[in-house]
DNA sequence: GACATTTAGTTCAAGTTTGAACTAATATTA
DNA sequence: TAATATTAGTTCAAACTTGAACTAAATGTC
């Protein structure tokens, strides 16, 4: 069954860098989860932690609690939205923001080399073939969530 | 920069192959850990905890306690390796087996109408790049397992 | 407007994951 | 062979994750 293979050499690619970065991000510091929160608010303008739990897909609980940690540290503020006061406008702080393009200019650093591995063709190749593959995926999500 | 792009991808494809995947194995009962693990067990000779935590990637402490859980269960036994008093071979018991076979049934027939969606071409080219994408990450793991 | 429904986010318990320290067994080497 | 180093697996604390129940605010409907 070729899925089965496909999925299993999707498996592989995703842990390998999974592997690769979480390491380097676990040197510097941050979870994974934290990072990765980090970078969807970097250069962005405030958002939702519904926005943002979907940009990570997160569920909710664990983005409150991975917040409460960057809010510790003093990386995001929380603001209530003006329009709706149920929903919370999370930002950088300047501190926040300071340090995201620290921590990321360092982990681009380190992944340059493997970067600089490949061919700009093979990855354009590759990218496009796995936008169409999660494109199937997603509608695959779709109809099963219509269902319910 | 083409690289993240393709990480980005690689990522995306990864997450909903799993929100797709997780759900059901949750469903069966079961948590992907151990999901993955008696699925590397299954149709397999005995192997040492070692050998495990390689196949599935997890660190050792993690895997001793979900081995713990699967024996709770009933699904594996552990005996001493003859040739080596310090590990530990891991084998599926009788209704492990079983149950494996059965969840696997489950589970393959839930990913069915996913898996025909496909052509299987495209899952054959996407697999081959795949692999190559991933020879390269195991290529810059090593060596930078080796600079330590 | 009042009542039910939906939505945003938090809280909590149970379980998972990590990494480091630990025990016990085997290999190495002097 | 005795001392040392390595390897297999366990334990433990701290942190993360999930899913469900909860609070509070907004929306829909009569």
């Amino acid at each position: 069954m070729e899925f089965l293979q496909t999925i299993r050499k999707l498996t592989n690619a995703y842990q390998s860098f999974e592997q690769i970065s979480d390491k380097n991000i676990r040197k510097i510091g941050l979870t994974p989860g934290q990072f990765d929160v980090l970078a969807t608010l970097g250069n962005q303008p405030p958002m939702s932690c519904k926005e943002l739990a979907e940009k990570t897909l997160m569920v909710k609980g664990n983005l409150t609690v991975i917040l409460d940690g960057l809010l510790k540290k003093g990386w995001i503020s929380k603001n209530t939205n003006p329009n709706d006061a149920r929903s919370t406008m999370i930002s950088l702080t300047k501190d926040g923001d300071k340090f995201f393009v620290d921590i990321f200019y360092q982990h681009m650093n380190y992944l340059q080399p493997l970067a600089d591995s490949f061919h700009e063709n093979d990855l354009r190749e590759l990218s496009l073939e796995l936008s169409n593959f999660t494109t199937r995926l997603n509608k695959f999500i779709d109809s099963v969530n219509d269902k319910e």
